[in-house]
DNA sequence: TGCAAAGCGGAGGTGTCCTCCGTATTGTAT
DNA sequence: ATACAATACGGAGGACACCTCCGCTTTGCA
């Protein structure tokens, strides 16, 4: 189910790797139910494993949430390819960011946390930050190009605003996030002249 | 210096007022240094009261965060009367705005917590969220009515929008703040015909 | 000066985080 | 098949935070 960590040089052990998927599998479960704040002392018991395992696993609570969410991230930066082949510049920036709304009022506070870990080194995340940032400084350069937003706009500001909006507490109901999200992108585009 | 709390039928006691300031002098150092999630027991250690005293006059962590700021928050709002005086509409707005910002960044997760106060029912604190929103109201309107921004516009969405800026982790640095802000900034203005 | 009301404070129950280390499992080399 | 490292397990336990409860102290009115 996930991609067992770093290759060793031995091979992982086959009860390491059951564990492992345990541990992803309950805190999966887990964060969606309660949010990201879960101790992880239930997430151990509900994975049946130790909590000494989860610790070895995991050293810290995001690295679970990492390990977690890896794939999702991934998803929403390959969306990012899509829209920019079937909209304009400018819809296929706001439909990528609204996306991100969406995710985020979806996963509750996740979209912050994942958001705050682009700043954080985190080797094991750092492929899907790459990502994100590629996905974005793509759709972002283009609607630049393309005259239909502010040159001098960078990246990283726009993903924290936008990610800022679903991490508001508490959360803004759907209508609310859309209508902050308006004022954003609407923030975005060129100054009439 | 405090505004001891509700007057009851017999005056408050020497001893309860002298801890009541006692304790807010404490948190508010407390979180100065620490941030707002410190240790309750810590600030109760800080202040020279047991922890039941704490407990006793502020229920929740966030009862003795508005203790501590209230008068803060009062500050704030007060500026916007200043600026709705001295500057064209939309700037007085910008301006206020801009101070939301200051004070987020100075405060660390403050204003966060104070904005998500706003959704909740909080008695002792509602006459400060009623001044933001009616300082806010009146420099929103203002400024709709000079044709600055667009009329569809929203206080709380302004609100979140702005106090979402500080309360992203990590805190922004003042730069990349501002032109967080800036964009919102933007994104009110009446799109150009 | 006496005495009830008001207030005090900290022990202690619960829950979480995280570490440490004796024990069990696994895979390989013989 | 067997032995033996290397690897992994798991939970006891220390530290710390939250919050409640209740016997003891202080205050201030009569």
């Amino acid at each position: 189910m996930a991609p067992t960590p770093p290759p060793s040089m031995r091979p992982t052990r086959a009860d390491a790797a059951r564990n492992y998927d345990l541990l992803v599998t309950a805190a999966r479960a887990s964060f969606a139910e309660h949010g990201t704040d879960t101790s992880l002392e239930e997430i151990a018991r509900r994975a049946g494993v130790g909590i000494g395992t989860l610790y070895r696993r995991f050293p810290s609570r995001s690295a679970l949430l990492e390990a977690v969410y890896v794939d999702e991230i991934q998803s929403v930066c390959d969306r990012a390819y899509d829209f920019d082949r079937e909209l304009s510049p400018f819809d296929a920036l706001a439909a990528w960011l609204r996306s991100f709304v969406d995710y985020g009022l979806a996963k509750k506070t996740l979209a912050g946390e994942l958001l705050a870990a682009l700043g954080k080194d985190s080797p094991f995340f750092s492929a899907c930050k790459t990502n994100v940032q590629d996905a974005g400084e793509l759709l972002l350069s283009k609607a630049k190009a393309s005259g239909d937003i502010r040159p001098e706009l960078e990246l990283a500001d726009v993903l924290r605003l936008v990610g800022g909006i679903t991490h508001t507490t508490p959360q803004p109901k759907p209508d609310q996030a859309m209508r902050m999200l308006d004022i954003v992108l609407c923030g975005l585009r060129r100054a009439a002249p």
